[in-house]
DNA sequence: TTTTATCGTATTGTATACGAATTACTTTAT
DNA sequence: ATAAAGTAATTCGTATACAATACGATAAAA
């Protein structure tokens, strides 16, 4: 089931179905050789993602990724990320920032372009998860979720993998000196700008 | 199955299950009188608004809301609808402003506390949806949703209708004169407000 | 020609049955 | 008495069958 739900996700958001198009039950069950049962589960969650439309008695369309799209979803997750930021402050350890610091500092130079992802990742779950908000961190952690594909291509680009590295280390920087202020515009700006470099590869791209 | 979804929903919200207990999936078809699959299917559409935990091959338990979650969930729904104004404010209409401003006024004696409570989610509708950001407009649909509960409570308060009258006018004002950054802090105002208010409502009420 | 009614087909919604996983209990050996 | 292992009971996950619903085609009436 997660397979099916991890393919679909997949096709979708890489726009492999026709725009608008109908995923039929019985279609899918054959093509992964399960049951409807498990299928319709998935659609359920994937309406949830808001990747298809459910309308009932008639089934699921596909509802397609589009710039816009894009673009909203990258200013709420700068949002939420800095509210997150606002109630995890006074929680977040020198200790734990120094090591993320140190860590990005010695990948610097690495071409491989999952690591980058890997550790951004991981500095942004840090800020949001020491929060200790549940109903805030599940909703980040989906809106990470969908814009994974889109930032991992993002990393391709040595550029980018520079300006990012230059964004974390002076936004740590400021975390460490408690400037929660600074930090806070800081990580709205690099959240911002991620938005900016994505887009554009989104569209050269694609 | 929408039936079964309302009931759980508002068991949940207000309280009626021990917290962390489980909801079995036997035992609730029995109760509505119906099979394991419709109930299946609204236990995966709680735990998307967050009211139960699923936990692969044990069920599901009830995640009880929390003082904490309303605060939090308040903060989200404030940064949200002020974002979407961002985006809808070029579009919105004066001849609509003005019209919801009438019926504001017109009600301002009115008793019936579901016909403020309407015309609130009314406006707050109208604001969200001229966006034309779907994703926007679904994600605070939901945490309208989760919130309508308490909100309904507050209009209970003779105070709390006046003060929100006060805030309606005074929005709906600046929209209509066109002053968006005034607009914008005044909503931003007004759902902290109303966050306050519930809380301490909640807080009273028990 | 346009509209309406009806039937057939395609597709989803629900019930039921069975298999798999987990938990709780009991037995046994140390 | 305690810990380990095995077994029974509970509960979820999936498959399958049937019922309900929506849509389109065809035919009849205006």
């Amino acid at each position: 089931m997660e397979e099916i739900y991890t393919s679909l996700f997949d096709r979708i958001i890489k726009n492999k179905f026709p725009a608008d198009s109908w995923l039929k039950e019985d279609k899918l069950a054959e093509e992964y050789q399960v049951s409807r049962t498990p299928v319709r589960e998935v659609l359920r969650i994937l309406e949830q993602d808001g990747l298809v439309q459910i309308i009932p008695n008639r089934g699921a369309r596909v509802f397609a990724f589009t710039a816009d799209d894009l673009d909203v979803i990258y200013e709420i997750r700068r949002m939420l990320e800095v509210l997150a930021l606002e109630y995890s402050a006074p929680s977040l350890s020198i200790q734990s920032l120094m090591e993320i610091r140190n860590e990005i500092i010695d990948i610097k130079n690495e071409q491989d372009c999952s690591k980058h992802a890997a550790l951004d990742a991981r500095l942004h779950r840090y800020l949001t998860e020491a929060s200790g908000q549940r109903r805030l961190i599940s909703m980040i952690k989906q809106l990470f979720h969908l814009l994974q594909t889109f930032r991992e291509l993002g990393f391709e680009s040595e550029d980018v993998r520079e300006i990012t590295h230059k964004e974390h280390v002076e936004l740590l920087d400021a975390l460490i000196i408690r400037d929660i202020n600074s930090a806070k515009e800081l990580l709205a700006k690099h959240i911002r700008n991620s938005k900016h470099r994505i887009l554009q590869t989104v569209v050269k791209g694609g």
